[in-house]
DNA sequence: CGAAATTTTGATCACGTTCAACTTCAGTGG
DNA sequence: CCACTGAAGTTGAACGTGATCAAAATTTCG
């Protein structure tokens, strides 16, 4: 097995997801014990399922353990806008669950692997073990500093600027889950979805993707993404990668 | 004096943070009088001063009481995607603090009035008082939602309906926290702020706000913006209020 | 292997930016 | 109180861009 297509991860290392709350705060064995204690199940779900339905009350939260999901949302126009490609260690129904009916939907892309938590439990724990709770603030933080990222995609970015800052955006974030190779990764998103998460059009999206070819920036086998020239990408997306572990040390400390 | 243009509360009322964060879990009032008591101090900021910069480090929180601030980013083509208005009972430095250094900067529109409060004792606070962990999950969750309805405002909606939307989601969010009347209330934005907010040029936010003068949904005096007809202008933004108490019951209860 | 989904290509055209000039407004000091 | 100054609003013309639509080529998957 080559590290560089994988998209599980091998037995003995710990989920993602606990990967990603240790980076907030200093978890215990029994605070991850208890965590454990909560999940109500895992299952695996077939791609192109809806997880999460807009308008429909949802009290169990989705720890992804493996595969890609996309939340958006559908306008009456017909138009559809991708909020946020998820990864593992992404929560699904993180947002939606704290509103009486989702605002979003949550569809797989991949097929992915879910551990269920009944949302109450969660609540409950987190009163238990403030520095749960403190580490998931830490993570909404971080989900907010990706959606106002995205928000300057959109807004502000031009459609090459937006889907290499999207290559690599996604390269950092599978390489944090350890999904990703240094310079490649696998990426089953097709050209409409990316178009639907950065506001362009299916054709564009090819074009823009066909420009950074024709420009030696990237490569493409299949669904397999390479960075020929990644110093080049980073300068012409102005990517400022996101470190998780930037947390100034005296908080670090206390969290 | 007019209930229409007051920006400042009547005293008695609790602030506007208070009232929001009651919404999202009960407090009691030891537990009110801790937040209080961890207030640093309070001041008034002059219009057009930067609170946060984009790179420095913060760790203060800065709690709005009166005016409006405005979170942007400044990119190296020179343009400005402006991510949020905020409002009395907002947090300047939510998710700045998170990070070693602030990822975007913060600047008032008008003076403003905020309370000052150390992060880490912000936190401190949360460890000791769960429910108010909580409340602030919930007060990211709802962040997490405003900046994903602007994901899709400049992604997917047209120019007319992101002017309409982004009125109707101003006068929303001044309802809530006490600073507008019924269909009217006072805008101190300029047309270029609200083009760096909606990813438009300014001369086209002139256009836009003038269609929807035209077509009676809407009229402005100086700085006062009026609902013509808020049925219509709902109808063309495709707006859908979130209303802050739409928690579901049972999850209510246990906050 | 066949059907469906996705990628690719091209032509047209509406839309929104850009830029510049002009007007109006708000704040300030004489 | 008015004149002055800079900021903000308004208008128009020209241009470039990315959407749209449709059709063909290719890949994926049952």
């Amino acid at each position: 097995m080559t590290v560089t297509s994988r998209l599980t991860r091998s037995v003995g290392e710990s989920s993602p997801f606990i990967l990603r709350l240790q980076q907030y705060a200093s978890l215990s064995d029994a605070d991850i014990a208890g965590l454990q204690a909560v999940v109500e199940r895992e299952l695996t779900i077939r791609k192109k399922r809806d997880v999460v339905l807009e308008g429909y009350e949802t009290r169990k939260l989705h720890i992804i353990e493996r595969g890609f999901a996309a939340r958006y949302k559908l306008l009456s126009n017909g138009k559809r806008q991708v909020l946020s490609i998820l990864l593992p260690g992404d929560i699904i129904g993180m947002p939606a669950a704290f509103f009486r009916s989702s605002l979003y939907s949550v569809t797989t892309v991949s097929d992915v692997a879910v551990q269920v938590i009944p949302l109450i439990k969660f609540l409950d724990l987190c009163r238990r073990i403030p520095s749960l709770a403190i580490a998931m603030l830490w993570y909404t933080g971080h989900e907010l500093a990706a959606y106002a990222d995205h928000i300057v995609d959109v807004g502000r970015r031009s459609p090459l600027e937006r889907v290499a800052h999207f290559l690599l955006e996604l390269h950092s974030r599978l390489l944090a889950a350890g999904c990703a190779a240094e310079d490649s990764f696998e990426m089953p998103l097709s050209q409409e979805i990316i178009g639907d998460l950065l506001g362009l059009s299916a054709p564009h999206v090819n074009r823009m993707l066909h420009q950074l070819k024709a420009e030696n920036l990237i490569s493409m086998d299949h669904r397999q993404v390479t960075f020929e020239d990644r110093e080049g990408l980073r300068l012409l997306a102005r990517f400022e990668p996101l470190s998780p572990t930037s947390l100034p040390a005296g908080v670090r400390r206390l969290a």
